[in-house]
DNA sequence: TCTTAAATAGGATTGATTCCTATTTGTCAA
DNA sequence: TTGACAAATAGGAATCAATCCTATTTAAGA
């Protein structure tokens, strides 16, 4: 990712804090920074352990708390898991998921197909939907290689 | 659920065991039985404490155990969470979930519409997709009443 | 600046899960 | 039916994740 685009995506995330009444602190403008140019759906520990890099004095907690807050106000999305520490996730445009049963992998992947998935009438009056997402599991293809070893 | 078709489904999870070489255990159908009645989508300590009134000196950890055996054997499901206990489904049919964001509930819905999810081709190549599902996340009708309380 | 509520650091606590090991038990073959 | 053995269990210890607690620091508006 370039600077330029770094910058740019602060900007908006200041603006969402300001929105929302938040303090702009060093420490959650970090947080964001290593959020943004993460590999995909980082756990809470792994966030802490880059941003410890550059703010040696962070705890967990802070950082933890601070995820935490910016799933609250939209900045990033707690992604579904099926056990294990909770993952999030800095891309909030609508995608969709395989995860790998083996692994852990999860793979984003974007599909026109499923660009309107309708929510049934029924279920539209009782429940207020917010987001959607299909999610697929199996194998990816370097677990289905490892399987076919043995 | 009648008792008939409780034992019927019993005796095909014995099947389903010896076909992977399990052992019967008297704990593994004591386990299996307080699944396939509970509510939907329980946690291990869920299930550990309704079936230690049958069982009284069984270990959490064999409960633990069993449930993941039996996701392996295909026998349950691990459902989606957003972090939490591991909760575990009963129901292995085709089905979709509402997850309110609010209480954590997970509601089971089916949905023709959905019935046939196609899997990119694009995908289809490079990942071995075992299950499919539709993700619903926001607020219940209990919670969104709570909200407009204030 | 000054004030104040919000945020942080760091350690303690809680909760969930897995690991370890001695003992028990289902299964299969004799 | 019995004996042998690998698999499974009980119970406690250890690990890992998340949250709580509180003294201290700090961002932001007056």
């Amino acid at each position: 990712m370039q600077n330029k685009e770094i910058a740019r995506r602060v900007r908006l995330f200041i603006e969402t804090c300001r929105r929302h009444q938040l303090k702009i602190t060093p420490q959650r403008v970090g947080i964001y920074r290593v959020l943004i140019q993460s590999q995909r759906h980082p756990t809470a520990d792994l966030v802490f352990r880059v941003v410890k890099k550059e703010f040696p004095n962070i705890s967990f907690d802070t950082v933890n708390r601070t995820l935490s807050t910016f799933a609250e106000i939209g900045v990033l999305d707690v992604v579904e898991t099926f056990g294990g520490p909770k993952r999030f996730d800095p891309d909030i445009t609508d995608h969709h998921h395989l995860h790998c049963m083996a692994c852990g992998r999860i793979i984003d992947f974007e599909y026109e197909g499923y660009a309107r998935l309708e929510v049934p009438k029924a279920i539209a009056t009782t429940f207020k939907v917010i987001s959607r997402r299909v999610v697929l599991k199996g194998l990816c293809d370097t677990c289905t290689a490892k399987q076919q070893m043995f």
